[in-house]
DNA sequence: TTCATTTATCTTAATTTTAAGATATATCGT
DNA sequence: ACGATATATCTTAAAATTAAGATAAATGAA
């Protein structure tokens, strides 16, 4: 038996580079339609999650308050995105997608759904299931343990 | 039976989050000892791969060639790095890890390692390997693909 | 209620990264 | 050998991101 700490490290070696090869072929995309994978991420979550305080986009997507301020700014530039406010709380501010931004996503994910599709298809049906579900749990309890 | 593509997109949203999560608690560790990730890496690939040439290090890391340089000058002015020049070929220059490089990876990689098993201590040893497995897999084929 | 603390967003400067293209060298076809 | 093309690195400006802290509002303890 290998050492336990060799299964860890080997994970997280093959981990970080799917999930880059992967995001190769999701980035080279999203940048042809005009985002990238920071916009696209954030007006993902807001077309599927619907409104979201900006804290929150932060939580989910990592990044610092201050980079959600500019990111959301150039989605309402686009008119992607419009800033809404709380009406419980003078502090927040929603973001949430315009019908522009709605229908970007729309236009957009057939292709986008095609090029993830290609880009694990080295993997079937049921390894991508498998994986999934073994990935499911790996995100859910790194996420928990980060948090403590 | 669900579509196909429901699989795949599935797999991507939650790779996507595992590498977030596990990669949040090595960016902590790794920004504590005075780096960034991508500084880390770099060094972690010259320490285990031996000398490489510039290029190639941006072609595993996926980095742009104007970033690979000035990641470069910054190891270089830590002094955990060196550039060689090629024999072979006069544009070419290779990056080498230092003495202290080494020193500075060998201190840190024990501490490195108890992050990366913290993180992913959701997933016995079992479906460590399991997941690295197919993610092995899955790495590979996106590379693959995305080259072509 | 009041004051201290916490929280949410924004601002600014510095850092990191990309994009575009310049320079020097190597390679390839003729 | 020659010229065209390709390749490796570097440079510069712009874009993206972080870090630190400012501001305003909410919360909580006394």
């Amino acid at each position: 038996m290998a050492k336990p700490a060799n299964d860890s490290l080997q994970l997280f070696i093959v981990l970080s580079r799917a999930s880059q090869w992967v995001n190769a072929h999701a980035d080279r995309h999203i940048r042809r339609i005009g985002l990238n994978r920071t916009e696209f991420g954030v007006l993902e979550l807001l077309y599927h999650k619907g409104r979201q305080p900006l804290q929150q986009i932060g939580e989910k997507i990592l990044m610092t308050s201050g980079n959600i301020t500019y990111v959301v700014d150039k989605l309402v530039q686009k008119e992607f995105v419009a800033r809404v406010a709380s009406p419980e709380d003078r502090r927040v501010w929603f973001a949430e997608i315009t019908d522009k931004g709605k229908a970007f996503i729309e236009d957009t994910f057939p292709e986008h759904t095609a090029v993830i599709e290609e880009a694990v298809k080295g993997l079937t049906s049921e390894e991508k299931q498998a994986a999934a579900e073994l990935l499911k749990k790996l995100g859910h309890s790194a996420e928990q343990s980060f948090k403590k």
